[in-house]
DNA sequence: GGATCCCCTTGATATTTGTCAAGATTCTTT
DNA sequence: AAAGAATCTTGACAAATATCAAGGGGATCC
């Protein structure tokens, strides 16, 4: 399983056999069954998390009980509590496995010491950066702007791969809309659809 | 008015002569009056805009020709389009004056050479990147999660030197409400407080 | 110092979305 | 294969929010 991260590392920056051996000797590699958490509210999270295998969410639960799904990630993505991480607080939110998933777990030491003596890893890791800032600003937009519906069409069109992979009730959550909500809007394009 | 980009940089990294002779050296201070725009949409951002004096806005404007305020700015931030700039792609988004208002810009360019030749300085950015990246994720989650009227208690909350300095009609845009929402829930605030 | 424009408020009404409840369907586990 | 749990759908109704329209107040510009 540490290939497929070899291999997203090689696409991304070139990589020597001496950085992967530096990198390689540093990750640890974590199963997570279905249900099962990666994080939970209230820890603090100390790693950064790189899914081999399957999907994951992040979500937190509010004062009335019900959760709300942040974030998505499937393999090639990262997951964590960057808030947590940075500022060594309790973590507000719980990160748990969609499927059965693999996931591999570099310790937050470990991972600066990368980003120091690596610069196409740092490099990396800074364009990571810019490209989930984007993508936050990016969801911003369209979760101010679109009607339910719209929010629901772009959601699948930015992530297609999601659409048949994750419960309807947490895209519901995601999108910030009630389960019973997107039934309906799925009903009506459909029925739209054969008009 | 550099003094103000000085005193800034000097609290949050250690700042030599010599390292500020070097950043100085770059600066550009411009003056926009109210409504006159930093960036327009279609145009490619190629600056890192810091804000001496004022308060803009960025905003997205829709295919209904609605504008959506994505994000207010005042001094002591940043502004600009790190997708624009990244990619070097027509933005999206514009950015204006919402008063008279004073920023100083540096061309990316330079901007990159000061993160390479200052490591200090490189780190506050990174530190930057990762709060912006962490109050993005915030936003996500009370925009997704909490009614209008707790949209609002949260924003006034968050950004109170906001609440009275940028127009009404904005705040709602950025709340993703109308005006009108808007205006009800703070009579309906100001009648509970009353009694 | 009007005149104009922009912004805010309020009311009446329409639309969207949420809530609650029941039944159907699918997935899991044994 | 059957039981049980979770998920999805649908309906009736309630609540939240948007839309449309009108009027008032304050800033700004000749």
């Amino acid at each position: 399983m540490v290939e497929v991260f070899k291999k997203y590392l090689a696409e991304k920056m070139t990589l020597t056999d001496e950085d992967w051996a530096v990198i390689g000797s540093v990750c640890i590699i974590k199963k997570l069954r279905k249900h099962q958490f990666l994080l939970q509210e209230g820890d603090v999270w100390r790693y950064h998390a790189f899914i081999c295998k399957g999907c994951l969410r992040r979500y937190s639960i509010d004062a009335k009980g019900i959760e709300h799904v942040i974030q998505f990630s499937i393999e090639n993505w990262w997951a964590g509590d960057r808030d947590s991480l940075m500022n060594k607080t309790p973590s507000k939110y719980n990160i748990d496995a969609i499927e059965d998933s693999v996931v591999l777990v570099i310790r937050n030491e470990d991972f600066e010491t990368l980003c120091r003596q690596i610069p196409a890893f740092n490099n990396l890791v800074n364009q990571i950066l810019f490209r989930s800032l984007n993508a936050s600003q990016e969801r911003i937009n369209s979760t101010i702007s679109l009607t339910a519906e719209e929010k629901y069409l772009h959601f699948i069109n930015t992530f297609p791969a999601l659409a048949n992979r994750v419960p309807r009730h947490m895209i519901a959550s995601y999108l910030g809309i009630t389960p019973e909500t997107l039934s309906r809007i799925k009903s009506n394009l459909s029925k739209q659809k054969r008009e």
